[in-house]
DNA sequence: TCTTTCTCCTATTGACATAGTAGGTTAAAG
DNA sequence: CTTTAACCTACTATGTCAATAGGAGAAAGA
């Protein structure tokens, strides 16, 4: 199930898409415009920076801007960076401890189809799919 | 992610499948080939019985019994029994309560069309298709 | 009948993740 | 040099996960 930080995360990035022009947008205007603590969107704007999705411009006028254009964002990378992994078992992360039933796992072949279904599907989807145009 | 509930369940399933010869079969037996606490099985193995997958059968020479041949199961049906919902995010759970973005949400298409392909992959995937047959 | 072998039931627990809040400090523009 | 905004550290309530513990009740065989 996909978290508040996740979903959260992917709104800024359609916000910002949808806002910027030229200029940083103020996390405040976002917060009031998505109805999201500003507070919380701290902690998850903090995330897209280190991924280095987006750029924070401190002081007056500041703001975050996107570092690519819309089209060139799959919602897989935005999702994936803020919940870890997309993987829908523990024993397919990337940090996964080897599991002694590897080998002999019968469901195995079942998670990694799954996995790579929900993989093709959120990296092919782009972030300006999502984007109304003004 | 799938907990281990929904992996084990989906494991006692399969057990059952290849080792029923007419008998029901023990859960300590299940718990051993699977390398599974017998007390934690026994959770599992309720919501099974709760759910109506599964019968059991006390006393000597009891354990449990599929209701149906393998092949109508589908793994769906088991994983979403365990884990309450196969839904990628809260808001498309059957209980969710209602959302005041629902209309106007950008992202919604996307969750449920992802949710649509995993809920038509894991319930068009059968548990015999998993059995190793003997 | 009595013992064994099972299922079935209630309660508890440690660890961790989620979804935030609180209160500040630093950076930059005007 | 003041305003505005990002940035940073810490804390906390709540809930879920993954079990464990200790039995009670059911049914079959000796």
């Amino acid at each position: 199930m996909i978290s508040t930080k996740g979903r959260y995360a992917l709104r800024v990035m359609i916000d910002l898409a949808e806002n910027e022009k030229g200029q940083p947008v103020p996390l405040k205007d976002i917060a009031e415009r998505q109805g999201i603590s500003k507070k919380y969107l701290e902690i998850i704007v903090k995330d897209l920076v280190d991924g280095k999705l987006v750029k924070g411009a401190s002081g007056k006028g500041g703001g975050y801007v996107l570092l690519r254009k819309p089209e060139e964002y799959s919602i897989g990378e935005i999702v994936e960076l803020m919940e870890g992994t997309l993987a829908p078992v523990a024993c397919l992360q990337k940090d996964a401890e080897e599991c002694p039933r590897y080998a002999s796992c019968v469901t195995l072949p079942l998670w990694q189809e799954l996995d790579q279904l929900v993989h093709d599907y959120l990296y092919q989807k782009k972030l300006s799919e999502l984007v109304r145009k003004a």
